[in-house]
DNA sequence: GCCGTTTTCGGCCCGACTGTTTTCAGTCG
């Protein structure tokens, strides 16, 4: 859950019940359990509440309902205690005093110190209680001064951990986003595989998860016994290495920086209110010197499949791989899956040697009845009952994607002409693209005047004209990137939007989104979808990825009014924005939408050529949320396409 | 705090690594 900054407890909205939301309720579940975990609760306690919050969050149907049914308790997961918790805050609108307590009492410097690597609750609880350390300032300040190091079960090493893992949690905010941990990730993994001895290299982790962020690299390597030595001694010799924090015969610890890339470190075109988000020009130079931690770890070609699977996880899924092999007898572990008579007493590696054979992750999933789930899928959001019951979606691939929305010219604020980007787009054998520059309110993104969209659609109407005079199999759709104004209105008279194919409105005035509650976001957003010329709605939050939280928004609630509106007629999409800073739509949410039969637009946002490639990170997302074909807009014709929008 | 064909107690997924110890606690995935 991103930025950790002033937790409190969310206000009743006035007119209540119910007095707070589906996900407001999932976040304070969230905190409190964090906030027990610094108080040093029991850990089962604690797991209680992040699992209420986990089962709230993926949970579709009207909390209220089952609040006012009294049947919360129904819940697998939400027994007694929480459901008292929950029902008290929306039927009464007031929280349990306990939970209050919590974070009344708990520094919310405390929580931003758990983004320090290898510092947990208890270590923390102990530097407040003892040293008085409040903040991540006064703990920066105690390790220089040497207050760490005497302390009962803390030593010199701890102490200058802690003074690193602050300086990384500066640079970074401690995760990084996917597309950086996927550059990493794949050039050393290639690097690797070139080693003799390597069988098979495979990052793993939450990078083959294709988590929006990611904490550090796991790579798994299948090398027979005889030969960890030699090929953990060439690996420690590769480049890209600027320290190694650990190496044994089975795991190595390195910390990799940009020397792994041997031209260099580029991030290419960035839109300029994404580079603001994220530290602007300073943050070039940061990725440039910037570090990442990798886990490379050795195992025998025998139990490759089950550490591959292992350190892909999620935890959440292997957990629920465990339960359902302890329910056949069965203990799986990271070197197999070991029937419980064979086993004994022998735990680990040593209990694997009667481990069931796996040639793939496959089988691994065969041995628990259960079907293939790809990694994108491994959250425990209902894969495994999914791999049970035979109804696992067949999820998109790039090769479904036909062209794509949402793009950028020099009209606006793009680097490419619209002549370039139509190019760009044939080359890459697409058959159609979507144009969408700014609306005429957003001056910082030099937004386009009614004349000069007017003239664009003409210019796009005669290269349409063009292409289909030569038998090109392409043409473009001329939409608008129009401004949220107040009321859910438009950022254009509707005779003008009546010439376009499409209008993407998107919310910018994120300052003033950000400061306002929930519900009235949540209500507009509503408004802007109900204007019958909005066809797809931007980037749902605003959320800039390691740079700024979106603002507080329902969007179940904007999911199910958009499909309301699908239901009357109306021709109404969702942008998953493909940019790497953005992924937003969250990939949570795109499996509701399937659900509810919105469809998702996987747009790139392109402000360059090299923008319009951005697609296959939101390919990857769309993946990991669940989608297929016919879910999305990016896998129709031009033909079907134009059909559509005009409804 | 949740859960139950051992149901009101006593479990809760499992193992490795690190740094600190001399048998273990904390953290991570």
């Amino acid at each position: 859950m991103a930025g950790a900054n002033s937790w409190s407890l969310p206000k009743p909205r006035p007119n209540g019940p119910p007095f707070f939301s589906r996900s407001q309720i999932s976040t304070v579940l969230h905190q409190v359990g964090v906030l027990l975990e610094l108080n040093g609760a029991n850990p089962f306690r604690t797991r209680s509440y992040l699992n209420g919050s986990r089962t709230l969050s993926a949970m579709t149907n009207d909390l209220y309902e089952y609040v006012s049914n009294g049947t919360l308790v129904d819940i697998k997961g939400i027994g007694k205690g929480l459901a008292s918790g929950i029902t008290q805050a929306v039927e009464e609108g007031d929280w349990p005093k306990s939970w209050a307590e919590l974070f009344e009492t708990t520094p919310s410097g405390l929580i931003e110190m758990l983004g320090i690597p290898n510092l947990g609750p208890k270590r923390i609880k102990m530097m407040h209680d003892e040293l008085g350390v409040e903040n991540i300032a006064e703990l920066a300040a105690a390790a220089e001064a040497g207050l760490i190091e005497p302390m009962k079960g803390f030593g010199k090493k701890s102490q200058q951990k802690i003074i690193d893992g602050i300086e990384l949690l500066h640079r970074f905010h401690a995760r990084r986003r996917l597309n950086i941990g996927q550059r990493y990730g794949e050039a050393f993994e290639a690097l690797i595989s070139g080693i003799p001895g390597v069988i098979k290299a495979q990052l793993a982790g939450s990078t083959r998860r294709r988590k929006e962020t990611i904490g550090d690299l796991d790579i798994v390597l299948a090398v027979d016994l005889d030969r960890h030595e030699a090929v953990t001694k060439s690996i420690l010799g590769l480049q890209g290495i600027a320290d190694v924090k650990g190496a044994g015969d089975s795991k190595v610890s390195l910390i990799l920086d940009t020397s792994l890339f041997s031209d260099g470190f580029q991030l290419g075109h960035i839109d300029a209110q994404v580079l603001d988000a994220i530290g602007g020009d300073a943050y070039e130079q940061l990725e440039s010197g910037g570090t990442i931690d990798a886990q490379i770890r050795l195992v025998e070609p025998h139990h490759f499949p089950y550490t591959l699977a292992y350190f892909t996880g999620s935890v959440e899924h292997n957990i629920r791989l465990r339960k359902r092999a302890i329910e056949r007898g069965l203990r799986l572990n990271e070197f197999g899956l070991i029937p419980d008579e064979k086993a004994g007493g022998l735990k680990g590696i040593e209990a694997a040697q009667y481990s069931l054979l796996a040639n793939d992750e496959a089988d691994i999933y065969r041995h628990l009845e259960l079907n293939y789930v790809v990694p994108e899928l491994r959250e425990d959001t209902g894969e495994i009952e999914a791999a049970e019951s035979g109804d696992l979606p067949e999820l998109i691939s790039y090769s479904n994607i036909r062209g794509a929305l949402h793009n950028h010219t020099t009209l606006s604020d793009g680097a490419a002409s619209l002549e370039q980007m139509a190019n760009a787009a044939i080359q890459m054998g697409w058959s159609w693209l979507g144009i969408s520059d700014h609306s005429q309110s957003l001056k910082v993104a030099n937004g386009v005047g009614p004349d000069a969209l007017l003239a664009q659609g003409k210019l796009i109407h005669r290269l349409n004209q063009q292409w289909d005079k030569d038998g090109t199999d392409f043409r473009i759709f001329q939409g608008v990137e129009s401004d949220v104004l107040a009321g859910g209105k438009l950022d254009y008279s509707d005779d003008i939007l009546a010439t376009l194919d499409h209008v993407i409105a998107s919310v910018h005035a994120i300052t003033k989104w950000r400061a306002r509650d929930e519900v009235t976001n949540t209500e507009e957003l509503i408004k802007t979808m109900e204007n019958p010329y909005t066809t797809i709605l931007g980037h749902p939050t605003g959320r800039i990825l390691q740079g700024r939280d979106g603002f507080p928004v329902d969007m179940h609630e904007v999911l199910r009014a958009t499909a309301e509106l699908i239901n009357d007629g109306h021709t109404k999409a969702i942008e998953l924005n493909a940019s790497p800073y953005r992924l937003d739509l969250d990939w949570r949410l795109c499996k509701y939408a399937k659900e509810l039969g919105v469809p998702i637009s996987i747009n790139p946002d392109a402000h360059s050529l090299a923008g319009l490639f951005d697609v296959h990170h939101g390919v990857q997302i769309a993946r990991k949320g669940w989608l297929e074909k016919g879910d999305i807009l990016n896998s129709k014709s031009a033909d079907e396409l134009s059909a559509y929008f005009s409804g």
